[in-house]
RNA sequence: GCCUCUGUAGCUCAGUCGGUAGAGCAGUGGACUGAAAAUCCACGUGUCGUUGGUUCGAUUCCGACCGGAGGCA
């Protein structure tokens, strides 16, 4: 008896409705997989599931931390895991539904993570960036971890930073730290199912179509209490898709409707990005779906490859 | 009706003192291991509006025609 089932796919592909719809029959919660709605008071502009559209099945990992605290991968894992095993204990089937494919995979694979320094070593590195530049950052790096030099591109300042910190706080590189948790079995082995559309033009018009959508949940509403509440724009919850845009408009350098087509230009491209992660992983069993389809039958595909995979 | 400007990649435009053309944006593909809705990389052939003329050769010069914008009546 198979029990995990994972949900993965591009924003506005269907995942929540499929997650609710599976859930109901094979008896089983929802967990969600998202790295923007773990935060409260981030509802409209995350498309978190309202409690209608959720019917009665429990979701998970949603509104479980401050818009203002840090969060992380490693976070989502160590809260995420226990619930997952507490679902599989009671019998129950955990449906992980998400379009965090970092978050998921390492869910998945029970990724560890090499500790978080607590020193203000990376704020250390940043200001040495800064005076130095990165070419001689990247030098740096070549003479503890030619690998990862040489796999980092000069540009990429967040991973030559993370890749030194690691480095700095363990005495490992993050090359060997990588390959040593690539050696450990996963964790779990679930039914992958993805979902995306046939035609990229049709998942777009989705993507456009919600953006309208949550404009008239309120998505500004929701923005200015979030702001008015004292959340500082710079924060990582704040900077999501949806709403640093909005926060632009409020702030008066642009419009209303500007802010809007940004959102919709950004969403098609992390939608893109997503499907690029997703697409590597070759257990997913893909549903193409296609406008006029309905949610019955994508159900019932689902369906088909949870018996097929049960047996 | 007359005059002026304009017609080049999906969009906005550059350019060729005549040797068939290039930027930005959009789009596409990829990477990713404690910020991931983040961060980063790669990819630009199109009847140069149509049609005649000049020319070895025209998208480039000249004419006509057809779109578009503005001005004068």
């Amino acid at each position: 008896m198979n029990n995990i089932v994972c949900i993965a796919g591009p924003t506005a592909s269907g995942k929540t409705a499929l997650a609710v719809a599976l859930a109901k029959e094979l008896g089983g919660e929802v967990v969600s997989c998202d790295s923007m709605q773990v935060y409260k008071g981030m509802d409209i502009g995350t498309a978190k599931p309202t409690v209608e559209e959720m019917e009665g099945i429990p979701h998970h990992m949603l509104s479980v931390a401050e818009p203002d605290e840090d969060f992380s991968v490693s976070r989502y894992c160590e809260m995420a895991a226990p619930i997952v095993d507490d679902i599989v204990a009671r019998g129950k089937v955990a449906i992980i539904a998400g379009g965090t494919g970092l978050y998921m995979d390492s869910l998945i694979r029970g990724n560890a993570f090499a500790p978080f320094p607590s020193t203000g070593v990376r704020e250390k590195l940043e200001a040495q960036a800064d005076a130095e530049g990165m070419e001689a950052m990247l030098h740096w790096l070549e003479s503890i971890d030619p690998e990862a030099a040489a796999r980092l591109h000069l540009s990429d300042r967040k991973r030559i930073i993370r890749a030194l910190e690691v480095f700095l706080e363990t005495g490992e590189t993050i090359t060997a730290h990588n390959r040593k948790t690539q050696a450990i079995p996963p964790r779990y082995t679930p039914l992958w199912i993805g979902l995306d559309f046939a035609q990229r033009s049709d998942l777009y018009r989705r993507i456009d179509l919600r953006v309208g959508l949550m404009l008239q949940m309120g998505l500004i509403e929701e923005i200015r209490s979030l702001l008015d509440a004292g959340i500082p724009e710079k924060t990582t919850a704040m900077q999501a898709i949806g709403y640093k845009e909005f926060i632009a408009a409020l702030e008066g350098k642009c419009t209303i409707e500007e802010a809007a087509d940004q959102v919709r230009q950004s969403s098609r491209r992390y939608a893109k990005r997503q499907l690029t992660w997703f697409r590597q992983n070759p257990a997913i069993h893909w549903l193409v779906r296609t406008p006029e389809q309905k949610s019955s039958e994508i159900l019932a595909q689902a369906r088909q490859c949870f018996r097929e995979f049960d047996k």
